[in-house]
DNA sequence: GTCTATATCTAGATAGAC
DNA sequence: GTCTATCTAGATATAGAC
């Protein structure tokens, strides 16, 4: 086997003991044995159990970044933005362990803190530029202060719904259940502020979205 | 020594231990160091760190459960409900360490997951009630759809504005101020939704509630 | 690159003296 | 009730053979 297929199947096997178990009860034997390698082999490939952690961070870094880009002269309707929120949605769930204990997760990794904080903030601007374009094309009618309240309770509902979801009990995060709720959640949040026709349009979307 | 103070030593040095580093980097050994005990003497008034953590979570339900009480027919106004709310994120503040990793802590602790199920849908009633006596008085104008999925967000920020927070790096747990900016959230919530002149004053309230 | 064997270390937990 | 001493288990991490 080559280095680069074990260290990918490290990584795939580890990914999916976190997601299902949580990273914390998760052992680098575990992780081996799941994966059919010894542990001295996981520890040719990797230092410890957070440099795993971490390099999964990286990925999902790599793949959320492209979905956070949003023109500054763009002019998204409600389903473009739908279609982004789901797909961020989708990603988070494949990632899920590293939502379930972000502070403790930081705490532990060094470095990791300043990388989720910029992410947050990467967000936080991706939110703001989508209201202010939605806003631009008369579309959400709200004035900048209301703004930055919302934008802040997206960002809430962004980085918590996997823990809420869990706490909840709501079995459907692996199926997608629970991803569908989440995008329902945060179109109701701007409904007040839409517009007909858009602000009936979403409330037909978030409903048949909770019933799939 | 009493057994009683003892124990409750203990209790005091876990909470502040737990809130300060996170229960899963708190050992027994930590505990009874801080307490000023033996290890050993740790291990005679409780079977083990869970048990310290149950015990914990049980005097959280004791202290909540009052502030949940909704009574039927009451008429609160939106400073009782601005009230209730501030006592409610107090007592979370305190006990911070249970919603750092609430996953967590209920795949760990058998009964604890049933325990917070049933809290959450305490406050999920709790919530409804609230919102349909302001709709009953006048003050808020919201359809029947709609009020529940804002319960459910309402009832996520309260669940989650704890981890949120500290992934913000927000500083001011301790203190206050982060209990403050997640009452103006929630408060913002629902102001779409409030007739004047009670839209503005909780505007003008949350406001100045995020300068404090 | 991968294995087996093992060293190290820490936390949880108990026994028995006082 | 509290202490000291200690045992155990389990996880991390390394050494050295193949």
């Amino acid at each position: 086997m080559t280095h680069r297929k074990t260290r990918e199947l490290i990584l795939a096997t580890s990914l999916a003991l976190f997601n299902e178990l949580g990273e914390p009860n998760v052992t680098t034997n575990h992780v081996a044995d799941e994966a059919g390698i010894s542990p001295g082999n996981l520890y040719y490939h990797f230092r410890n159990r957070e440099d795993i952690a971490l390099e999964l961070f990286k990925r999902y870094l790599l793949e959320i970044r492209p979905l956070l880009v949003i023109e500054e002269d763009a002019e998204p309707s409600m389903e473009d933005l739908w279609l982004r929120l789901h797909l961020v949605f989708e990603l988070m769930g494949r990632y899920r362990f590293l939502f379930r204990n972000l502070t403790d997760l930081c705490a532990r990794i060094s470095n990791l803190q300043r990388a989720v904080h910029a992410l947050l903030d990467r967000q936080r601007k991706a939110l703001l530029l989508m209201i202010e374009s939605l806003r631009r094309q008369g579309i959400i009618h709200i004035d900048g202060h209301e703004t930055d309240n919302l934008v802040e309770t997206m960002l809430l509902i962004i980085t918590c719904w996997i823990p809420f979801a869990q706490a909840s009990s709501n079995p459907g995060l692996a199926d997608g259940q629970a991803q569908s709720d989440a995008v329902a959640q945060l179109l109701h949040l701007i409904l007040p502020y839409l517009r007909e026709p858009e602000a009936s349009q979403v409330e037909t979307l978030a409903h048949s979205y909770r019933e799939t």
